[in-house]
RNA sequence: GUCCCGGUAGCUCAACAGGAUAGAGCAACGGACUUCUAAUCCGUUGGUUGGGGGUUCGAGUCCCUCCCGGGACGCCA
């Protein structure tokens, strides 16, 4: 936890104080002290700090929220955790001024601290699965995947540098219709490939490399399964195509910076019968109802507006019960946390598997989904649609090998994963010079080349008076730097990556105008030595930062 | 038809669970390189936060309603 953030929960803590005080002297009433926000305010002359708590208690306490204010701060110890001036304001606000100097003890922590600035426990240790991605092993990874890679391990990375033992997981839909769909269009392949005149499925899987990946197999072992029986021959065919399949995934995702610790396949639900248990612990409980020949889940019980099918009349179970099934081994394996980031053509589902664990007795709120809006492929102007239907469509390996996998991870976590996302093509490949990712690491490359200049004489932050920085460019930029730990945090208690890629612009942006405006070689020794520690400082800050959002901090540009 | 997510500057997006004067980038226009990397910086232009009601000290944010875009509503996954 970071000098600011120390502060801030010391300030809480003499706030509340403050007000208890001020109550049992019969100043202000309340019962119990409301929720209330102590915030960095937007504007710099309304200090370092503000909170809304007097115009909370107005309504309780029955006074005007600056009459309760100006109780408040008479309460209020002035000059202790750098307080030094406070002060009510506005429709009833408190803002806090802080000494100044302050801000020197920051760069010190920055520097001990390395790559570890920024790192926090408020995690705790608990152990969260981040589940994301899981894409269908039946044809490629696309741009809405990409997304969703970019999203969950940057995710994955913040909750980790927060202090969650997290853990990353891919769910391998290798069982179901989709499968059985899978093996006739290999079939069709496999056989079209050896000269003979067969049909393709309607419904097949129309894409190439399901024909490549085919002429693999030939190329291996020939025509050995043309006398096969068809269902022990399109068996073979699967086992050899989802391997193949799933390798390429966890190369490209490997390649986009991605590594999963767990795939976990969901043909092995159905193998190890987790399905089965689900569905008899579920039928105790007496949650299911058998109509039409098929096993339903009474999901209206749980605020559906209508029941699920678990278990159709063929006797194969669906994929909502294997979801169940998969939940519930999730928590079995001691997961705290559960998060899942799904595109938003899931959403529907997000309710229902909630309501079944519910049913299982689990408290649905360790089930955290996040929903992600599609993604928008635009090139030349036109929008590309894409659909496996059609075959045609970019791929995570062509995204990373046309614009790059700096600024293909930057873009995707640099919006909300609810807001829609348009990519242009052409602008994220042509935009080398505007990218805001090469702005990021421009700044970085900066600094180290500042650093070549004078090797070995990096000064220890402990022993340069720190004083000698005055400048406005100075002390803002600092004060970027001081918020980082509080930045990781709120971005992973609030699972918003997205947060954490503008924090690196600004910080950037404040290095830049820094350079601008403040010669980092000059010739004042102590002055130099300063600024040298506060470089380094934003380096190492930067770094971090870029670390986390999966994006290289190049030394030389 | 029901439900979910959006609608904020010309474009792409922010806005820290209701806070003070709604911010960036790109685009446009005008400036700054014999000086640590100009992939940079400075300045200017740009808004009835889709429309209309409501809640309160205070609304882009919450409620109602309508409009627009996307998505979901299967014994597919």
């Amino acid at each position: 936890m970071g000098v600011l953030e120390r502060i801030k929960s010391r300030i809480c803590q003499d706030l509340r104080e403050a007000a208890q005080e001020a109550k049992s002297q019969g100043k202000i009433e309340y019962d119990e002290l409301p929720s209330f926000v102590l915030e960095v305010p937007r504007e710099k002359v309304h200090g370092d700090f503000a909170t809304n708590l007097a115009m909370i208690l107005a309504k309780k306490a029955g006074q005007p929220p600056r009459k309760i204010a100006e109780t408040i701060v008479q309460f209020f110890p002035v000059g202790k955790n750098w307080v030094r001036k406070v002060e009510v304001a506005g429709p009833g606000f408190i803002n806090f001024f802080l000494e100044p100097s302050w801000l020197y003890q920051v760069l010190p922590e920055v520097e001990e601290e390395g790559e570890n600035y920024g790192c926090s426990q408020i995690g705790k240790g608990k152990k969260v699965q981040v589940e994301f991605v899981s894409a269908n092993p039946t044809g490629l990874l696309h741009m809405g995947n990409a997304r969703g890679a970019a999203l969950g391990d940057t995710l994955a990375n913040i909750l980790a540098a927060a202090g969650y033992d997290v853990t990353r997981e891919f769910y391998v839909n290798d069982a179901g219709n989709q499968i059985e769909v899978f093996g006739r269009s290999l079939e069709a392949r496999y056989l079209q490939l050896l000269g003979q005149d067969v049909p393709f499925p309607e419904d097949g899987y129309p894409g190439e490399d399901l024909v490549e990946c085919m002429r693999n197999l030939i190329n291996e072992v020939g025509d050995k399964y043309l006398k096969v029986d068809p269902q022990l021959r399109r068996e073979h065919l699967i086992r050899y195509a989802l391997k193949e399949k799933l390798q390429q995934m966890e190369k490209d995702l490997a390649d986009f910076g991605v590594i999963y610790d767990v795939w976990f396949s969901e043909q092995s639900l159905h193998d190890s019968g987790a399905i089965e248990e689900v569905l008899k612990e579920l039928k105790e409980k007496g949650y299911l109802y058998e109509k039409d020949g098929a096993l339903w889940f009474r999901a209206s019980l749980f605020g559906e507006e209508k029941d699920e099918v678990l278990v159709r009349s063929n006797g194969v179970p669906t994929y909502f019960a294997a979801d169940i099934a998969y939940h519930k081994n999730k928590f079995d394996r001691g997961f705290d946390q559960v998060i899942n980031i799904w595109g938003a053509d899931h959403h529907g589902h997000v309710s229902r598997l909630k309501g079944a664990l519910k049913a299982l007795g689990y408290d649905p709120n360790r089930l955290q989904i996040i929903i992600m809006q599609l993604v928008r492929l635009f090139r030349g102007g036109e929008l590309v649609r894409m659909s496996k239907r059609s075959g045609e469509y970019i791929t995570l390996r062509d995204l990373v090998e046309e614009v790059g996998r700096d600024a293909a991870r930057f873009f995707f976590v640099m919006r909300s994963a609810d807001s829609h996302l348009d990519f242009d093509m052409d602008l994220a490949k042509k935009q080398s010079e505007e990218n805001p990712v090469y702005y990021v690491q421009y700044a970085h490359a900066r600094i180290c080349s500042i650093l070549r200049q004078v090797k070995g004489e990096l000064p220890r932050a402990g022993e340069v008076p720190l004083e000698a920085l005055q400048e406005p460019a100075e002390l803002e930029l600092i004060r970027k730097i001081a918020d980082y730990p509080g930045e990781v945090i709120f971005a992973a208690t609030h699972l918003e990556p997205h947060r954490l890629a503008h924090y690196a612009y600004e910080l950037a942006t404040l290095f830049h105008g820094f350079y601008t405006t403040c010669r980092v070689l000059t010739d004042d020794p102590d002055l130099r030595r300063a600024r040298l520690v506060l470089v380094n400082a934003t380096r190492i800050t930067l770094r971090n930062v870029l670390s986390l959002l999966g994006v290289s901090a190049p030394e030389r540009m």
